[in-house]
DNA sequence: ACTTTATTGTGATTTAATTCACAACAAGTT
DNA sequence: AACTTGTTGTGAATTAAATCACAATAAAGT
């Protein structure tokens, strides 16, 4: 079992790449175009692979359409992951609007908050009250919300959901969220990622050039 | 000269869990106090400072505010770091409305965009054509950018930044941007964390807990 | 003043991730 | 059919990151 984290979303950068060589019209594909197309190392594409068992031909590469089929496997987009958005201010509306998370399989369903303001339940992504969060996540089966709420709120909201039965949240909330032993949090905070750039624009030079 | 991305976004999680104590009234703080707070060992905690020559008082612990002020420091929180959006989408409607960099000495300055329906010469935070970036960026000395466009026009607006003078670039567009070799980029891709989240939540526990 | 206790600071060790290097081999060439 | 070429797949080596473990030592207690 695969958990460094690195290495997934390398494989997600392998699949975006492998879709843009299949729209211009590519088949194969070999390890160091595709190490080229996401800035690594050849070995580093070859390994990533042996790692999950993926395969191509000696000499003939990797054939692109089994290739995407089993990073899709492994990374479940053989199927439409439901997600939800929690706390439907700026950033949950510039989300829903975001045209680019249909192309891979990520839909969002709806969105909750706790003000009666933003209600719309006749949305094309409805604006639920927070206290509907259960019954949806429960019959349509959710497991992944996005938290977008602010910090004051979000630890309350974020066991809410794992009330509800969500099993991951990609927190925006500049905090540690503390969570059940099941569930991952992945976070992102923008004030870091703004530092961090900060500190490496400082040091000069691209050696910070991020590092996934 | 440390280069390890997830050691600086260490000192980072280190300073705000210091503003927090210091707001609480604490003066002082042990390394393993720090290390809970963020969620890593004690020893990774006195090693990140070892490495920055940050020295505390055996026995004694750290002072806070002296910490505060190192880790500033390293950081470049010494002064207010001014920041430009380019793309006046939804996102960066949610950037600029974000009240959680202020606190962090990130000032957004203006928007830019190609759309004269999205100018706003006298909005709060204004936004601009685009053709007056670069004047903007020199005389404003900004070094630092939001990359907040759709894909297609990520790559050429990016080069507009360079060729103004931005030398580093918080990039949300979903693909690789070339840049000059002084230049770093750090990029934001929800598509992948999701992706990300999804393959943890699938493989079950919270082995893939942010690993940041 | 001596002893105890608690904590740092860091060299040594371990673990994890990446890169190297090359045998295996498929496809093409003579 | 033998030879050449180019690419994979992976064990071995290397590099990087994290953890361990403990001497050094400051503060508190006796």
């Amino acid at each position: 079992m695969i958990t460094n984290r690195n290495c997934i979303i390398r494989l997600s950068r392998y699949k975006n790449a492998l879709y843009r060589l299949r729209d211009l019209g590519f088949v194969k594909v070999f390890s160091d175009n595709l190490a080229d197309a996401i800035g690594v190392t050849a070995s580093q594409v070859r390994k990533d692979f042996s790692l999950f068992g993926i395969t191509g031909n000696r000499k003939g590469g990797y054939e692109i359409a089994s290739l995407l089929e089993k990073l899709g496997g492994i990374l479940g987009k053989d199927r439409v992951e439901r997600v939800i958005i929690v706390g439907a201010g700026h950033l949950a509306y510039a989300l829903m609007h975001y045209r680019g998370f249909e192309k891979e399989g990520i839909k969002i369903e709806a969105a909750f908050d706790i003000d009666p303001l933003k209600f719309a339940k006749n949305a094309q992504i409805p604006v639920l009250p927070i206290e509907e969060m259960k019954d949806f996540v429960v019959s349509n089966n959710v497991k992944v919300g996005v938290l977008a709420v602010p910090e004051i709120g979000a630890q309350r909201a974020a066991d809410t959901m794992f009330a509800a039965g969500i099993k991951g949240i990609l927190n925006f909330a500049p905090l540690r969220l503390k969570a059940p032993n099941d569930c991952t949090i992945n976070n992102v905070n923008l004030e870091i990622e703004l530092e961090n750039l900060v500190y490496f624009v400082n040091i000069l030079g691209k050696k910070g050039e991020d590092k996934i």
